[in-house]
DNA sequence: CAAAATAATTGACATAATTACAATTTTGAA
DNA sequence: TTCAAAATTGTAATTATGTCAATTATTTTG
């Protein structure tokens, strides 16, 4: 049996500001999904580390409190998340999927030769704005929207 | 604005392996490829088959007019082609990249009930005209641009 | 509180997409 | 034609992810 919960998620801030989650467990449950130890605990991560990672990043990270983890558990809980519109999942190139605790509308940026992820800030745009309004395109029922980006970041173009 | 494949793709149904060579293996060589009988048959096939589809897809097809047909020489040319910008390559979700001969700014939605991918027409947006002029976000050099939508499809919503 | 029912998790195995690589074949220039 | 370079092949390896029966944890019920 794992430690019972305590003081879960502090909030650094860094790279949150979208949605503050002040209670992981309510919002489980808000979600219909039962907050137990290991769903709380992969959450969290989520929320602390926006770096998109994949599920063997999370799964590398989570184990060091969770010896008992299962990769499998993992691969569950993101699914369960996916589901209910808790995370984003983000598949970009390089048969990997990148989960993302942040679900408001922004783009992704990959650069192709450092291969980071960069959050891109798309509000400001007047597409969006039309996009946001839109719920059918073609007649085609909208549930999700996607706008990657691909190229040299900041960084790499220094070198 | 629509660069060769869409005009070469009028030009043939069934019998796709008849005619278009000529033009390909120019546009293969102004793209500094050379014109292999297979490359050329690869292209040929994206071209006339525009329905995003997958290397597995494309081997299965190919390979009922090349005998010998390696999946590897799948990979590689597909590889070959997205570098040099001939196909554009399109992952969406389920671990499986998708390729597309129409190489011009435009939209995917793959619908999460049959599966299916479409192509959204974007151009008349405002937001796209933006996107093209910029080639630069938050100082990251954009090579490729994608915007993709999930959701119920037209047919599917009749059920 | 204990037993039964339910749900979550585990771990071994399966699968599918993709890549690596050495051997072989094809191509194109001299 | 010859021969080196490039392209292709086939097998084996890799990687991400899914399946599923057995185990463990949690909730419900008596």
């Amino acid at each position: 049996m794992m430690p019972s919960s305590r003081a879960l998620r502090k909030n650094s801030g860094k790279n949150w500001h979208h949605n503050v989650v002040p209670d992981i467990k309510e919002l489980l449950l808000k979600n219909g999904i039962s907050p137990s130890y290991h769903r709380l605990k992969i959450y969290e991560y989520l929320v602390n580390n926006q770096v998109h990672p994949t599920a063997d990043m999370i799964y590398a990270d989570v184990i060091k409190n969770i010896p008992t983890l299962s990769k499998t558990t993992i691969y569950n809980t993101l699914k369960t998340f996916a589901e209910k519109g808790l995370v984003s999942s983000i598949t970009i190139e390089d048969n990997e999927v990148r989960y993302d605790a942040d679900i408001s509308l922004h783009g992704h940026f990959k650069c192709l030769s450092c291969g980071a992820l960069y959050d891109i800030e798309i509000d400001h745009l007047p597409v969006e704005k039309k996009l946001i309004i839109n719920r059918k395109i073609d007649g085609h029922l909208i549930t999700e929207k996607h706008i990657y980006f691909r190229g040299i970041c900041k960084k790499c173009q220094r070198n």
